[in-house]
DNA sequence: AAAGTGGATTAGAGCGCTCTAATAGAAGAG
DNA sequence: CTCTTCTATTAGAGCGCTCTAATCCACTTT
């Protein structure tokens, strides 16, 4: 900053200044600073930055996997709303664990990033509160009452029910569940389901087995399915990635998906959307979820808020060729 | 700092060097330090650690598409190798853009993180050569012959002639190719594809369309080519995202594959190994290339090396279920 | 003409840590 | 008992920036 300053024939303060953008600098000594600067190829440390300011105009999100097309529309729907409000992303991949989230959360923190976003959560409500004690949090894809923390998430028992009432009204009463093991809104899902079940007179035919949100989880859960000897007609997937997974098995055990069996994600994610999949799923609305968990932070770091708040969006049923009527008896 | 080292009843230096759990200090100190900490809730401020120690211990990853699983592969790959370092990761999503790589490269520099690993660079040489100046860069994905930066890469061209020599040996005659626009080794994979075409004789039936290594993109591309007059009885798709595209167009056009169209892909996802999908394609070794990266750049900064070295790893033919003979005639 | 106004610029004190060089103290050598 | 040689500890100078307060310099205003 120095050499550029000098280089100049001005101040660093004033280097300051021009690279931050401030107002109240004349045109002719801006432009003399940034010739410098491309000159020297001087960058600003953000880090010395950032100690000074305390400020690094920059949110760290945090996936919670890499391999789930869900996440990297949600870092899109973050992208857009960030580049819209002059902040930056940083990634960190949690690789779906726990440990994987608390590293890059430590990461964040480190970095003094000026806010966190964590995108399908395994962490508990304590340990986010606690954190969030250091740097702001918005948690999307997970509901939570947290008193402390923000959430930014789709109304999955909302969801879970369109679901159940599509397959109900195409006929189907043998439908069963995947959850997400312990994902990311894999209660509400289940709970949704469970009471949309009950709620149209099926509570005998619930039926749960346990996935974990990744295809091979959803190629396990739908081989115990398929070999129970009241195999349902129609399965629910906790979301795209186990649904994929099951539609493989299902087909893989000669099965025609719709004919025999109809199959439901949840995400609406690419993958769900590529026409050789064209899977029946939910809709979450990613690009408000972004936009909503920025929205957040802001607020919070604008310090215009300080109560906890929980932005709700609704899911929607998107119909593609997975669901069908059940196979006559 | 100053709170703890009071607190502790020792000087700043000494809970720095506690801190970082330097050798030669007493352990009755350390744990006298260890404790005030503990009660303050000290947590070292890793930017100011880092603008006295000009390192951060973090690698920047600046990721092509988060859409394509084959990043997701790279980064795990990048992942473990520099767990294995004590290093840490930050991703950047360059959202299948130029601009949106140059952005993320920017944000890394202006992090001081210690080095750059870009996957599937769509930068020039050029560029990237004078951003190495600033901080040791690894390309992956992507051949270079540059004597400034390195790169980690799988042979493009050996792996297109895997393709084709499989194809020909089933028996295909009018092989097309979907390539990837402007995408990481586009250039080699096509001209790979030229070669063993002519090797085979079948320099006549070269065809190539062009797509841009998303699903759409290969959508898009097998359109034009199924309605080509001499439509081809395999496509080789320039990755496996194109070639789930061109796979779902082909269906719905009411061709059987792989006995009407045989598709191959390319990178070996997670996406082709999808029961579902069962694709045949070339797998990349991303664990290794991860670790050359990773390494490479260890050894820049280690300062063992300044001479640019690239890394080649072999591709391999990974045959499932969506080629085979092509129709008799 | 003196005083007031406001924009442009700058000096200099931190921000929280690391690192070098210096110092104190203990142990061993002669 | 002195002289080395270690090891353990510390003072204090940065690292590269921001921010406050001060200064300077047109212009107005009265």
């Amino acid at each position: 900053m120095q050499q550029v300053a000098e280089l100049a024939g001005v101040s660093t303060a004033l280097v300051s200044l021009v690279m931050r953008d401030a107002p109240n600098v004349s045109d002719y000594r801006r432009q003399l600073v940034l010739a410098a600067a491309d000159e020297l190829g001087y960058r600003p440390n953000v880090l010395a930055r950032n100690l000074a300011s305390r400020r690094t105009q920059t949110i760290g999100v945090v996936l919670n996997d890499l391999h789930n097309p869900f996440f990297a529309e949600i870092a899109d729907g973050l992208q857009a709303a960030a580049d819209n409000n002059g902040y930056r992303l940083l990634i960190g991949n949690a690789s779906h664990s726990q440990l994987g989230e608390e590293r890059s959360v430590e990461t964040f923190l480190q970095f003094r990033t000026d806010g966190l976003v964590i995108a399908g959560s395994m962490l508990s409500d304590d340990l986010l509160e606690r954190t969030s004690r250091t740097a702001p949090i918005v948690v999307v894809g997970r509901t939570s009452s947290s008193k402390v923390f923000d959430t930014a998430n789709t109304d999955d028992h909302v969801g879970a029910r369109l679901v159940v009432d599509h397959l109900v009204s195409l006929g189907h009463a043998r439908i069963a569940h995947i959850d997400g093991g312990r994902g990311a809104g894999v209660i509400e899902r289940r709970a949704g389901y469970r009471a949309a079940m009950r709620t149209h007179g099926l509570g005998e035919h619930i039926h749960v087995v346990r996935g974990d949100f990744t295809e091979a989880g959803g190629r396990q859960a739908a081989h115990k399915l398929m070999q129970h000897d009241r195999r349902p007609t129609a399965i629910f997937a906790g979301n795209d990635l186990s649904a994929v997974g099951a539609l493989g098995v299902v087909e893989n055990l000669g099965f025609n998906v719709p004919a025999d069996v109809s199959i439901v994600g949840y995400d609406n994610t690419s993958l769900a959307a590529m026409h050789h999949v064209s899977l029946t799923t939910i809709n979450q609305p990613t690009e408000e979820l972004g936009r909503a968990a920025i929205d957040l932070l802001l607020e919070r770091l604008d310090g215009n808020r300080t109560k906890a708040t929980h932005h709700v969006a609704e899911p929607a049923l998107v119909c593609r060729a997975t669901s069908g009527p059940p196979p006559a008896l």
